[in-house]
DNA sequence: GCCGTTTTCGGCCCGACTGTTTTCAGTCG
């Protein structure tokens, strides 16, 4: 069972106790926020029981006696006897009703007692038999929306990755801009934390006259449907296929305003019992004395660095606001300086024609160098699998002629022979020790055989980390964001490896892939490990780093953790060292 | 179900919108 699994098991268990009606409404929460921390949790939870049993499971955040005999049992059994108990006497298609927009556990369970409700398609029916207006609490409207919830659920897949939905909210802003109608406006939520998916677009903005501004906002082109509209909240269903939602705000609250609606939820959570403890009620209108029910003075509200000043905490990046140790580090005065783009002076890792890059070694070189990198490593494929063309070892002499014609056509730029090698099944990589002798710099990826076990994969990797030729891991986890999972590995192991043998674990810094991830980032660093962000550029086009560095400061990177911060002079002294 | 600078009991973050209701429950974030 990984991490993520037992995490779903609670979910269940927090959604169906919800339906069952639960009196104890912390009871649930207490589920949720242990979703939240086994979610997040960097390292392997089986891991940490191996090692330390109930007890270590016991220091986890939010997990105590019964929860930690809950994951023993789940590591054990694969099973968990108190959910099978739970969802014996509920009918499995509670759970996907209520994942309707609207209908929550309430209604759900009331739609089941009073018409054996227990699907969607049931639902539906009812729904369009007219039998449900005549009931109290359920007017015409109500009956409208749920079947409206259903088209949704059908036709959305859920979350919009970044790379898709900031182009989209940048114009949303334009658009909103262009209005003349607000005095600032800002992106929100999760969008603004970088997360590398999101599953609605949150806006925010000032106006003088904000129901004029309301009105623009549910009239633009990109709105396919109003689903809520109010004088300071707004709901939309855009064509896009995500929903946005535009908050408006008085001028002298925005930063208590976009502080709060930035999140994380648990982000918040955590920040307002902490002000609770010192007196302080935090809401999204400002940080004030006393209690949420008997609020005192106002004393802070205007800008976000006014809101941690007033809770005494330094700015905190939105990046790094998901509850992952940041308020503890920011108290602590241990936030990290996040990396930025610019402090990026190369990148070893693109591919050109010589296997399945679109432009020529030398364009390559020219566009690296017109971006302003000091070095760029060509690491054209070295592969197995017939279709790709690249680097083998009959064709190896005229490789690095071609690099050494690119080196005289483009003066200015340090230009490195690599390769990115295949790493076999086994372990052993495509290309023997005896010509990847010959490279400047090898990086090692999976490209095949991605569904090997656990056990086999990891070993398999560790293999190709214990290759003294091999720089640099790529891609690590080879997962395709909404397209293809990630590997089962162990990562914690192959990071442990790296350090031990002195080698670098890729960001792959292109937007379909972003591997390693956030979470794993962190543990890296954790763990000393050193980190290279690379674009795996295919085209003078493809060479950006926006994501990545996105990633990489969700992963709490600093310059000193990133390979290729180095100047040249620095980095060829350390690749001439290995 | 968790947790502790009010520590083994009694708290647990805060507010908006909808649809229906004359004051609120349910849902969402």
């Amino acid at each position: 069972m990984t991490n993520a699994e037992i995490a779903q098991v609670f979910e269940r268990i927090a959604m169906l106790l919800e339906l069952t009606g639960e009196e104890n409404p912390f009871r649930i929460r207490a589920y949720e926020r242990a979703v939240q921390v086994i979610g997040n949790l960097p390292k392997d939870i089986r891991e940490i029981y191996d090692h330390g049993g109930i007890g270590s499971l016991k220091e986890l955040p939010g997990v105590g006696e019964d929860l930690a005999q809950k994951i023993e049992e789940l590591l054990k059994t694969d099973k968990l006897s108190y959910l099978n108990k739970l969802e014996k006497n509920l009918p499995k298609g509670l759970l996907e009703i209520m994942r309707i927009e609207g209908i929550g556990p309430k209604k759900t369970k009331f739609l089941w007692q009073k018409f054996n409700v227990r699907s969607i398609s049931q639902l539906k029916r009812l729904a369009e038999s007219g039998k449900l207006t005549s009931l109290k609490g359920w007017g015409e409207k109500s009956v409208a929306n749920i079947l409206k919830g259903i088209e949704f659920l059908k036709t959305v897949s859920g979350r919009l990755p970044i790379y898709e939905a900031l182009p989209f909210a940048q114009e949303l802003i334009m658009s909103l801009k262009k209005t003349n109608l607000c005095s600032s406006i800002e992106i929100a939520g999760s969008l603004r934390r970088h997360r590398e998916t999101c599953r609605d677009i949150d806006i925010l903005a000032t106006s003088n006259t904000p129901a004029k501004l309301m009105d623009s906002f549910c009239a633009l082109p990109h709105v396919a449907r109003v689903v809520a509209k109010g004088t300071t909240k707004a709901s939309v269903f855009l064509h896009a296929g995500i929903d946005a939602d535009l908050r408006i705000v008085a001028p002298d609250v925005f930063g208590a305003a976009l502080y709060y609606f930035t999140g994380s939820k648990d982000h918040n959570v955590h920040v307002r019992k902490i002000a609770v403890r010192r007196g302080l009620t935090v809401s999204e209108y400002g940080v004030f004395k006393g209690t949420a029910k008997h609020k005192g003075e106002l004393i802070a509200a205007k800008t976000e660095k006014d809101v941690f000043a007033a809770l005494d905490l330094p700015y905190i990046e939105p990046e790094l606001r998901e509850d992952r140790g940041e308020i503890e580090a920011a108290t602590a005065g241990r936030l990290p300086h996040l990396i930025q783009e610019k402090y990026l002076r190369g990148d070893l890792h693109t591919h050109s024609t010589f296997s399945d890059g679109r432009s020529s070694i030398i364009e390559m070189a020219r566009a690296a160098k017109e971006k302003g990198h000091e070095y760029v490593a060509i690491t054209d494929h070295a592969s197995s699998m017939g279709m790709v063309r690249g680097i083998k070892p009959k064709n190896i002499k005229k490789y690095l002629r071609e690099i050494h014609k690119a080196r005289l056509a483009v003066p200015g730029i340090h230009i490195l022979a690599g390769a990115e090698v295949d790493i076999l099944a086994d372990g052993s990589l495509y290309l023997p020790d005896s010509v990847l002798a010959k490279l400047d710099l090898v990086v090692a990826s999976i490209h095949q055989n991605f569904r090997q076990s656990r056990v086999q994969l990891t070993k398999r990797v560790l293999r190709a980390i214990e290759n003294p030729y091999v720089h640099i891991l790529g891609h690590p986890t080879g997962r395709i964001i909404g397209k293809r999972e990630a590997v089962d590995l162990d990562i914690d192991a192959v990071l442990r490896a790296a350090k031990k043998n002195g080698k670098v674990i890729e960001l792959n810094a292109s937007p379909v892939r972003l591997d390693l991830n956030d979470v794993h980032l962190k543990r890296a660093k954790e763990l000393g490990v050193t980190i290279c962000i690379n674009s795996d550029a295919h085209s003078p086009a493809h060479l950006s780093y926006q994501y990545g560095i996105f990633q990489a400061r969700r992963g709490w990177l600093e310059k000193k953790d990133v390979l290729n911060t180095l100047p040249w002079e620095r980095l060829h002294n350390w690749l001439k060292k290995r």
